[in-house]
This record gives C-alpha cells, structure tokens and sequence, in this order.
DNA sequence: CGGGCTATTGAAGTTGATCAATAACGGTGG
DNA sequence: CCACCGTTATTGATCAACTTCAATAGCCCG
C-alpha cells in the first residue's frame, strides 16, 4: 500500500531522496485500538505523531469533564505539532477507530529545520493550513446554526477524505459516534440527532451503519450557508521561493 | 520605544546580528486607522504583517455577512501567517484601533527558511503556539456558557497584555466595541451587554470609558471554570535543538 | 443470550437570539 | 462652548434554538 504523503508533498515535492528518507521514517509504527489515548493532555511532549491508518481525534478537556474535539485526523495527518511549544501538552490526541501511527522524536523536527529547510518549510506550511482549517471551524462553531455546522463538517470531509483516496462517488465510511460529533460540533447528541435525521429526510445524504453517502452536493452546499471558498494555493512554495530582498 | 519582540524572543533568544536584522525590518512601518482592514479575505497573499502598535482582529465572513473573529492581536504578534498556505487569503486582517504595522514579503518567509534555521524554527514554535490558543478558544465557544467566554477572554487577554507590558495592576486598555465582542465570542452583543454587566455585578472586575480593572482574579477564575492550566515550554527550542538520531 | 454502548424519540426547561426603543458617549462643525 | 449626529451601550419583552432529563429501541460483541 502506498503511504499516505498527499499531505506533505502538498506544498513541496519531496526529491528522489527525501522520498527515501520519508519512506524510511515509517519502519517503526504502532497500532492503537479505537477510544485509546495516543497522548493524554498535560504529559510531557515527546514528539509528534503521523497517522497512517484509521481516524483520530485531537482534544481539548474542560475542567467540569466536559470535553471539545477540536479537529478530527485522517490517515495522512500529522498530529501533536501544536503541542511542540510546550513542555506538556495541550491536547489529547486519541484513536477514534483502530489506528496506526507513527512518532518522531522533538529532535527529529530541529534536525529537519537545521538540514532540510525544503521540507521544514513544507511542513510549516502544511500547519499553517491547518490553522485556516481551525479557523473556519471556529467560524462554524461560533457562528452558524446546527444544521450548518453539520453540513459543513460533512462536506470538509468529504473532501479530505477524497483527497486521501478514502471516499467514492459520494460513499465514505463514517465510523464516528453521534456523541463525538456533538463534542467535535459544540452541541449536544440529542441535537445532533434530531439535526442529522432531518438532514437525512431532505434527501441530501443517506446514512447506514458506519457510512454515509452525499447524494446532493449543491443541496448540501445550500445548506452549509458558511461554508467556506478554497483558496488552496499549492503554488506557495513557488511564491516563497522566490529569492528578493530580505 | 523598545519594538515589542517579546513574541519573537520567546522561544529562541536573537544573536546580536539577528537582533540588528530584526531591528532593520521596522524601518518600513504603515500606519492604519481603526477599522481599516489591512488585508482583505479573498485578496492575494503577498506576504505577513507585523504589528507593532494597536490592536488588530482576523476573522471570517461567512455567506449571510455575519462574521467571526478568530483573534484578537496585540503589540508583537504576527498577523497573516495562517494564509501563507493559500494563493488567496483566508482572514480579513483589520484594525480594532488605530494601529501600526509593518509588512515582510513572502519571499522573505522562504528566505528566513533557508538562511535562518533557528529563527525559522522560532517562528514555526510561535505559530504553534497559536495554534494551541486557537484551539482553546474552540473550547471555549464550542462547550461553555456565555460567562465562561467572557471571563476567560478576560483572563487571557490580561495574560497577554501583561506579557506586552500593557497592563498593570490588573488595569488596562480595552478599546473594542461589544459588537466586536460578541463577534469574537460568539453571541449576540445584547447577551454580551448582559453577561458583561452581570460579570461587574460580582465585583470581580470594574469597567470604565474603555478601561478594565480586574479585581478579583481568584474570583474569575472560577466563573472561567475551563481556563486552561498554562503549558508555556520555554525549552522548547532546547529540546527539539538537541540533536540526535534521525 | 446477555450486557453495554449507541441511536432515537418525547417532554420540559434554559440559554441566548431577535426585535425594538432609549440613553450615553464622542467627535464635529458652527 | 454648544448643538448636533452617528456610534455604542443599555434595557425590556418576546421568541427560537438548543439542552437536559428520561425512557425505549437497536446494535455489536463476546
């Protein structure tokens, strides 16, 4: 199976060596069951993660238990670098299916930046579009109503799903829990409920065990009244590169 | 005036040649009037601003022309980063006061990556570092009440302007408007009228001609029953700088 | 077949939004 | 200095979205 680097070769492709190299770093991985903590909140930041099969969650705890899924992670992701910061981290990074992961220590990102500031820089700004992605969903959260929310997040994933080669015509699993999408959305799991069922009679989607299938993409779109145009600019590295004054 | 590097220095301490480098950047300074956009969502991205002096907001315009700030920047933060992955930008840069900015061209970026491998990795910790506030302020709008928000907004705005040396005695400048308020939080500006009176009402903090004084930072942070234990790691740079194995 | 998690549905309660009106403020030109 | 105007803050009343509580049904797994 070809490993999932549509995300790092996004910005800059990788030379004949550094696919080398990549391809090497993936040796050492590790399987996680589904619900598992990959990192806990508040332990000591190590390294950071790169998912290579199943889904995952990163996570924020509040102190009254309850907790807000900040983003879900799709094989190819790179997960913890916002962690890197710090000394202990700020998220919780779990399996939301069984998954496969593999780590790379801190040092492994300073020799990066020291040695190989193409792909440091392929890297920085793989994280800054996750940054936008934040963004948007904070817009989402912040500003929209249920059903837009739901719509939203349905029709980004489709979207990186397919960018990971992991939807069809529409059809992609969907092996998220109604609870964790509540936490991921902002809302409760009987709103969640009530919001999809109703999602589901307009005929935009059709829902069954563990997949969904988008069967109106403009209906959908309609509906996420917010969602966002796609300034995907795969041309950065060529404006970065770009040697001027500096 | 001591430029505000605070955030620059924060994770890798600038050598004399850096810091004399730094200081020529300045030299080319704009300045904004409040409410003036700096750069507007959709408009090609040329490069990342600096603020230097005022506060400055991104946000997000959705469809039905409400919008969402992300972020609210003060004196020393970097403002654009996140669309530097995109041809187009992501965010609507603005001005909250009248502010002072200056501008580094994208081809700068690229530049600082490939000659200035540790302030690149500075940078890259920085702009992680932002990712993790971003993903607090998820929290915050995604799982908590309308007080919640408001006083961790507070808490963390204090935290800041401090680090800026901009607050003192818990006393300091607040010169956003309640609509602007309630963009960034997430609600509506009567319930942050509400909130915000109601908050005044326990005594912990006092409001005048766009002041605040915190005074009882005990007291609010416990109405901000989910402000985030504080995981700043400082050595950082130490830790990924270490080198080792690949 | 049972046990536990997940989904679904109903009813009642809250938070916060919306609509609408007034007051306070800040800056401007006369 | 004052009158005026647009912006911002404040308040009341009503309304809608969403939450909470509670109960039942379905599903998966051993």
């Amino acid at each position: 199976m070809q490993p999932p680097f549509h995300r790092l070769v996004e910005f800059v492709p990788l030379s004949a060596e550094e696919a080398e190299m990549a391809r090497g770093w993936l040796v050492d991985s590790r399987r996680i069951a589904r619900g598992k903590p990959i990192r806990q909140e508040g332990e000591p930041v190590k390294g950071v993660f790169f998912l290579l099969d199943g889904w995952a969650g990163s996570s924020l705890l509040l102190r009254d238990g309850r907790r807000q899924i900040v983003k879900v992670h799709l094989p190819g992701d790179m997960l913890g670098f916002p962690s890197l910061a710090l000394s202990h981290a700020g998220e919780t990074l779990e399996a939301l299916t069984d998954a496969t992961i593999c780590s790379f220590p801190n040092a492994a990102i300073g020799r990066m930046f020291r040695e190989l500031p193409r792909l440091a820089m392929a890297l920085f700004l793989s994280t800054q579009k996750e940054r936008v992605a934040l963004m948007q969903k904070l817009s989402w959260v912040g500003a929209t109503s249920a059903m837009e929310r739901l719509t939203a997040f349905l029709l980004d994933l489709h979207h990186r799903l397919q960018a990971a080669g992991l939807a069809q015509a529409g059809c992609f699993d969907f092996p998220i829990t109604q609870q964790q999408l509540g936490e991921l959305l902002g809302m409760s799991t009987v709103h969640i409920n009530r919001t999809f069922k109703s999602l589901d009679e307009t005929g935009c989607i059709s829902r069954g065990r563990g997949r969904i299938e988008v069967l109106d993409f403009a209906g959908l779109q309609r509906l996420a009244a917010s969602f966002p145009p796609d300034f995907a600019g795969h041309d950065a590295w060529a404006r970065l590169d770009n040697s001027s004054r500096f």
